[in-house]
DNA sequence: ATCGTCTATCGCCGATAGACGATGAACGCT
DNA sequence: AGCGTTCATCGTCTATCGGCGATAGACGAT
């Protein structure tokens, strides 16, 4: 494969791949996407929007974001959408954080 | 089965809060800074300049940040400045990203 | 066939992030 | 006093984010 590059980063799990994962997490609009899909087992679109006091393309928008960065599955269903959110995903970005943090406390 | 009661008595943190405090986490570089920081047990601008390949005022910046979300604490030392991370804020967030990925996936 | 609903996407915008260089203050050393 | 070092801050530039409305495609119902 091509772009070795963060080889110079001491051997962790790369910072960039965790980073986007936060990043994905660090919008409150987000967080309560999660909330409300996770209470809801799974919903569309339209459930999140009247939840949320946002137009439709901006909730679509957010949940492209979440399905991106793979913390929420996507399954069109008809006309509507199911968005699920992806435990093992969620689970893993934890795990990840809680490693990190856990490595800068080590000392302590 | 049962509700879980427990995490909404334990009050994680609301949106806001904990999106604001993954912010900080969300950017390479700032993982990048906090793993020397707490590998050097406390170091300067100029020592994190030295290992990163930015320009001081940039690295100046991403500190100013990581301090503001209270992720690290800062010194004034002669010349110097000292930087340390705040193991128990870093916790926090770790604890507070694991609260809500747990309240998310109680139902599996 | 047409209408209404639900989505995703596009285009547009204001605001913010992230990078840089330049500058000046604080300090140690000679 | 003068020099070198360290650092925070300012101004600037560009790219991206986050919001919106408009639009088009897919579908169910009438």
């Amino acid at each position: 494969m091509n772009a070795p590059l963060i080889e110079k980063t001491c051997g962790f799990a790369d910072s960039q791949t965790v980073a986007a994962k936060l990043a994905a997490l660090s919008h409150p609009t987000r967080i309560e996407i999660l909330r409300h899909l996770s209470a809801s087992r799974s919903c569309c679109c339209r459930e999140i929007v009247d939840h949320l006091d946002l137009a439709q393309s901006t909730v679509s928008q957010h949940l492209k974001i979440l399905v991106d960065a793979g913390l929420v599955r996507y399954e069109p269903d008809r006309q509507r959408s199911r968005y699920e959110v992806d435990s093992d995903a969620l689970e893993d970005v934890s795990a990840s954080l809680a490693a990190l943090v856990n490595s800068c406390c080590s000392g302590r």
